[in-house]
RNA sequence: GCCCCCAUCGUCUAGUGGUCCAGGACGCCGCCCUUUCAAGGCGGUAGCACGGGUUCGAACCCCGUUGGGGGCACCA
């Protein structure tokens, strides 16, 4: 058997869905595990839709999720030029051949006629052309030219059942008959996608064809578009197909564009990982092992098998997807970890774009402590902002939960005088703490570090307290448990006095 | 309406005739740990859509029903 060649063909237009991630993922995958070719295409033949802009994008969420391919638009290869809209000359030397062979024919039926017909022969305008013109004489031919009418181009359909061995679903059978001459080309010599779809797949030798779910029931036009281009020399044969379950939201309808949740952007914005994503969408129709789920790109290269794949739609799953994720994120080798976060501080303001040397300090001890606590990297500006600000402000919620009544101030004021004295280490803070709050006031834990916490961060969320103390040093805690006891109100302790 | 696809816990899945009174993960619930929240550890909840076959034996094979989804353009 060949080596397999995959390809990945988006058309340029709009946003980047998670699902067709999935499928440039599986494509991916599928060639790199075998060993395999991974083409990318851009089938840019929409010049109303199609935009530099969302080609820029495409490729740039291709790259992040690590997905590289060996030939296609900046790439190069023997089989170019990759754009659709720069293979014109082809699709139309690929259409005269298919009309001079007899495959295809012109057809000049307009939609109302065969609506027509179909009305008069008291059948259902629903099934669509009625393959009337295939015999069209010369003589008609002109006349309807000379009505000034401009013919599509159709293909022939052939009179027997269309099947193939689909990759993900097994035998898929269409009866002959069922599917109509479809158009090649229209009359203004525009080729159409599930014409120039194949002459490209065919041309790149592409040998294995895995997307979406929806393209099935076009599958048997391509199978005999692929019949005709073997005859006239253009394929080497047809490639083996694979139909890709949907990714579905809530409900069971198929993820629409129009969903927000379709949008890869927003997983990059909120700091998902690349790696974590990837580990995510596989997931979404293919499982790596009975026990597991948890795995990397490599791994998933390593392991993968289209004919493994389900064909259940899935459920994009939010809350799993940040499992996985947050799996991910806490895997992370700290310096990883610190370099993936720092675009986000620093975008908030929190620290540098290089961070400085003590920006970087504070870092590097409180990373650790972190990581842990988060789900996605875009969570570190607000769990970690009070390490980075010379004031916090309190969340109303934290407040309101932790810095209320006579108990709060207490603890505030017995921290205070607390810390005024210890050594800065977290060890001695947590001692002071200790013996002030938990042996000295009788409080329980949670009691007495609640309203520190809030004090010193702001929110009833925060990386360890002792450590967290210890990087602000001593000025920031105290004036914090100061700004805090105010909060509090009530009688007036040593740190307001 | 026609054609096609799909059918295991709420969700994603493992399972390819016996080792399954169905395994894992997310979610949810409980407990432990504990300096809040997490994380982590432990445990629990919950499923083979239905009906017929085939077979000594069916989650797995066949047929049907029901349910869900998708496609039926001179869009891609």
């Amino acid at each position: 058997m060949s080596r397999v060649r995959t390809r990945f063909c988006p058309s340029p237009t709009g946003m980047v869905h998670v699902g067709l991630m999935r499928t440039a993922l599986f494509n991916w995958a599928h060639a790199r595990h075998t060993g395999g070719t991974f083409v990318f295409r851009i089938e840019d033949t929409d010049a109303a839709r199609d935009s530099e802009e969302s080609y820029r994008h495409i490729v740039d969420s291709l790259r992040w999720l690590g997905l590289d391919w060996d030939e296609g638009p900046e790439a190069g290869g023997p089989h170019g030029p990759y754009r659709q809209s720069e293979r014109h000359d082809i699709y139309r030397e690929v259409a005269a051949k298919l009309l001079a062979a007899g495959h295809a024919y012109e057809s000049f039926s307009t939609n109302e006629e065969v609506d027509a017909r179909r009305r008069a022969a008291g059948q259902d305008p629903k099934l669509g052309y009625d393959n009337h013109d295939r015999f069209l004489t010369d003589a008609q031919k002109a006349a309807f030219r000379a009505e000034g009418r401009e013919p599509v181009l159709r293909l022939r359909m052939p009179d027997e059942d269309l099947v193939w061995t689909d990759l993900v679903r097994g035998e898929v059978r269409f009866a002959a008959g069922s599917v109509p001459d479809f158009v090649l080309v229209r009359g203004n010599g525009a080729p159409l996608y599930p014409f120039v779809n194949p002459v490209d797949d065919a041309l790149m030798e592409i040998t294995d064809v895995l997307r979406g779910e929806d393209l099935l029931p076009s599958t048997p036009r391509q199978l005999a578009l692929y019949a005709a281009l073997t005859d006239i020399g253009v394929a080497q044969g047809t490639p083996r197909f694979g139909h890709l379950p949907y990714v579905t939201g809530e409900g069971n309808k198929k993820l629409s564009k129009r969903d927000p949740q379709s949008n890869l952007d927003i997983y990059r914005e909120r700091g998902f990982l690349p790696e974590g994503f990837a580990n995510y969408l596989a997931l979404l129709g293919w499982s790596i092992a009975e026990d597991r789920d948890i795995f990397s790109t490599a791994e998933m290269v390593e392991a993968f098998d289209v004919t493994r794949v389900s064909a259940n739609p899935a459920r994009f799953d939010l809350k799993k997807a940040e499992a996985i994720n947050a799996t991910h994120l806490r895997a992370l080798p700290v310096e990883q970890f610190i370099e993936r976060v720092t675009p986000y501080l620093s975008a908030a303001g929190l620290v540098e774009e290089q961070p400085t040397a003590e920006q970087r300090r504070v870092l590097e001890v409180i990373a650790p402590m972190a990581q842990e606590r988060m789900i996605v990297l875009s969570e570190a500006v607000g769990l970690l902002r009070f390490l980075f600000v010379e004031d916090v402000d309190i969340e109303p919620a934290a407040a309101e939960k932790q810095l209320a009544g006579p108990e709060a101030a207490e603890v505030l004021d017995a921290a205070t005088t607390a810390l005024q004295e210890t050594d800065w280490s977290t060890e001695a803070i947590e001692q002071a703490l200790k013996s002030a709050l938990v042996d000295g006031l009788g409080r329980k834990p949670r009691q007495a570090f609640g309203p520190v916490r809030v004090a010193i961060s702001g929110r009833t969320v925060s990386p360890p307290l002792y450590e967290s103390i210890e990087l602000l040093g001593r000025d920031r805690t105290l004036a914090r448990l100061a700004a805090a006891r105010a909060v509090v109100g009530g009688a007036a302790g040593p740190a307001a006095g």
